[in-house]
DNA sequence: ACTTTTGAATAAAGTACAATATTCTAATAT
DNA sequence: ATATTAGAATATTGTACTTTATTCAAAAGT
């Protein structure tokens, strides 16, 4: 068992009435008394414990996640005008956020897509960039989408007009992609995010 | 449930004898027989389990970690080109990905910004999108930064040149600042994603 | 007076056990 | 012959209990 190398906690200084008045036992030490013992919060989280019965392929994954903490949620600061004078980190604080809860919706129907080529500068969409991709999604005239067209996965604006399917490239020089068969076509997803390293 | 496709081996040398035979019990029924019983894997998680303690104010969230299958990490697909013909998704499949770890090397030194304004537009930083700042990075000439500036946060490049310090902006209607009072600005971290919505 | 030793008190942590759930088959009933 | 039922077998699951760790303070030593 790990040893706590917590500090001891000053507990309260419990005014405590020596026994020796009247049934003191002459022989051994110690001896009962109120606030003896290990104090409470000293284990390894500081709180109490409960056994609980994990998956065992699961148990190390989930001592990782309770070891650092849960859910990893960070803070989000927001660059909003402040009062004007120098103002403390928690002025600007709007509040904690989780990667995963903010960019996936729907855990299931999600994936990601690394980026290759140009043809999407224009949507701030660069090579290498992962793409978050909601495939329950509805693919609606003007989103973009991810779409395997023979056999090749591209990223495009979907356009519906006048009857015809269009995959619209942004960037001035690529052209638009007129989808005449439409069987030929399959759309994986809809692109809600777009994750670009600086 | 699946059936144990190995078929009942008697572990002991003997077959199964029909105890009808000899000590035949005339009241009750069923008996002893190879293969009778719960079969394994047939808990909540298909697995055996192993009880663990866990702090109490964590259990429900465990609980549901465990229960959404823990790590969110998702298939990652790419856009490199395939075989020639229309290929299965496998093809593509570069491997899985969780967004916490992949964009979160500093889980301790990190935090998040939404942007307002466009002063970074070039840089593929616009308004709203969220930053990823990994505040343990050193901020280098050359790495886009998050600075607090008379207490308001800017997002800008640091430029370090003939020992002046400069903030760049990366939009042409904006000028850069040149940082006079370098005890005035406070350096939060460095940028090392952003994450657009669509 | 100060330090060290020792046992009591009590929380933490791990595990064994009892209760429950599920499935199989022999015995019984139809 | 077929369907039903009761009991046996065995995995699952929750929790009680044992073991371990830690702290307090009285007693003993210096």
């Amino acid at each position: 068992m790990k040893k706590n190398p917590v500090s001891p906690i000053p507990l309260n200084p419990a005014p405590f009435k020596n026994a020796s008045s009247a049934d003191a036992k002459a022989s051994g030490r110690g001896g009962a008394r109120p606030g003896a013992g290990r104090p409470a919060g000293q284990g390894q989280y500081g709180e109490p414990t409960k056994p609980v019965r994990l998956p065992v392929s699961m148990i190390d994954e989930v001592m990782d996640y309770v070891a650092t903490g849960g859910r990893q949620s960070l803070p989000l600061f927001s660059c909003a005008v402040a009062a004007g004078f120098p103002s403390p980190a928690d002025d600007h604080l709007e509040g904690s956020l989780d990667l995963n809860d903010y960019l996936v919706k729907h855990p299931a129907a999600t994936f990601f897509v690394r980026v290759s080529g140009d043809s999407m500068i224009k949507a701030g969409i660069h090579e290498n960039d992962i793409l978050v991709v909601d495939r329950s999604l509805e693919p609606r005239h003007g989103k973009v989408i991810i779409a395997a067209l023979d056999g090749q996965l591209t990223v495009k604006r979907l356009h519906h007009k006048s009857g015809k399917t269009m995959l619209m490239p942004e960037n001035d020089r690529y052209a638009p992609i007129v989808v005449s068969d439409e069987a030929s076509m399959v759309i994986w997803g809809v692109v809600t995010n777009v994750i670009h390293s600086v």
